[in-house]
DNA sequence: TAGAAGTCGTGATTATTTTCACAAATCCAC
DNA sequence: GTGGATTTGTGAAAATAATCACGACTTCTA
């Protein structure tokens, strides 16, 4: 709860650093450099030392960064020790495929359920995780804070006012409804079409450019 | 090709107001002002107005925004008129779900074909979307210069290679890979897992903030 | 032990994006 | 018509983010 400095964007980032830094550790290296780091996750070495600077000092000049180190400080950082439970709602095209997904993998976050409308579906299981009736929500949820969205967008308000009213916290939004929610639930928005169709914008109108993200 | 000044946080909201003022037209409003459409897409009106006006002035002061004239000017900017081709290679859990969506419903985007390693896909059809073998790619592929990336992050960079060898301009890539590619190509990183991680670590270390996005 | 090479951390600068706030224009009710 | 209520478009300011560029320190080699 201390870190409130960090920027928005630096703080997006950190996932993304402790993942390679995973993969560098698994593949045996112990120590790493801005540069290196820079060119595998495509973000400018300049940024990465500033963003790991709202740390404090965690590299050595004239060396780098300890792989070790670095991990185990973001692991902490990234609260990597405890298991985030989820909650899914939908399992549709989308909702499936992320029921067959292991975000635990290095993340840290389990989806513990799902919910959907379709009687076909309920009392099933995908990948392991049970699918219960969405009128069952409010008495299987348990102490879940977050929740991915994958249901149709017309259903998309009223379900999050049950999950608001149930005390979830933070959503992964897919539909493409926007969605309202008090000041002290944070909605993310993924929205698929939006990002298929900016791509094609930004091929048409920004040719020969050099920065993507 | 023209409106290369065009802020780039603007062109990632403009497909945003195009499917909102699509869904005001449905309904049959016929004016909005910048306060109702900032209500609906969750961003700043002061920042929508601002938006519109790198096109010039779009509005009419003490009225709004005429709906059906702005629609028809985001159609045009956002070439609604010509449909954008797109191939999707890797139909696994996530590109099943793609294949199943109709991206064309107002986005003029269309999935021509799909392409995977696994025989059993191959020749068979997904929401009337054909499966070829990704042998076939060059062969295929035409002049499709949009790809959607929905394959293990290991043969990522091995296919993006061929994609780009093809013509191909811009990818986007669900992959935890990040790619490698030639200037002149743009690539979307929509990293599913670093979006869960990052919303629970704002959830974690940003409390009560009011800044969604 | 000395010098060369490498690399961080950060002050300063620049770029980008958001927001404020208000004059000007328009609308609308009467 | 007139006047109060709206609402735009935009200068200016503020906030946020990225980048430059270099001093300081470390490592490595011989
Ligand atoms: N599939 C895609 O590729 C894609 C792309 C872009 C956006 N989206 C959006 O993601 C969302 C899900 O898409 P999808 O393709 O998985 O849809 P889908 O229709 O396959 O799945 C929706 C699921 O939600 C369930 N459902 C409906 N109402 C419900 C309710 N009130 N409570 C609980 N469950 C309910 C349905 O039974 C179904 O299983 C939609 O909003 C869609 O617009 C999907
Ligand atoms: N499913 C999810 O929810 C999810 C979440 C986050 C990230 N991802 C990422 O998205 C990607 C796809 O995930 P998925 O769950 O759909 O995986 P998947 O294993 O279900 O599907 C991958 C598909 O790609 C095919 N394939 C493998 N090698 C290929 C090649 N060389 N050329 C063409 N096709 C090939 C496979 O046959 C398979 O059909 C992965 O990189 C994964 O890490 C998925």
């Amino acid at each position: 709860m201390d870190q409130n400095k960090i920027p928005q964007a630096t703080a997006k980032r950190l996932p993304l650093y402790y993942r390679f830094l995973n993969n560098l550790q698994l593949q045996g290296k112990t120590r790493v450099s801005s540069k290196e780091l820079s060119e595998a996750v495509k973000v400018d070495s300049a940024t990465i030392r500033r963003d790991f600077s709202y740390f404090g000092a965690l590299g050595k000049k004239g060396y780098g960064y300890n792989v070790e180190y670095l991990l185990g400080f973001f692991r902490k950082t990234l609260d990597q020790d405890e298991l985030t439970e989820v909650a899914l709602i939908g399992v549709g095209n989308l909702g499936t495929a992320f029921l067959n997904y292991n975000f635990t993998k290095n993340n840290n976050t389990k989806i513990m359920m799902a919910f959907d409308a379709d009687e076909k579906k309920v009392g099933t299981e995908i990948g392991g995780i049970p699918i219960y009736h969405i009128e069952e929500l409010e008495d299987k949820l348990g102490n879940v804070k977050v929740a991915i969205l994958t249901i149709p967008a017309a259903e998309a308000e009223r379900i999050t006012d049950r999950l608001v009213a149930k005390g979830i916290k933070g959503i992964l939004n897919f539909t493409p409804a926007r969605i309202t929610v008090p000041d002290d639930v944070r909605v993310h928005h993924i929205d698929l079409a939006i990002e298929l169709q900016s791509l094609v914008y930004f091929l048409k109108h920004y040719p020969l450019e050099s920065d993507k993200q």
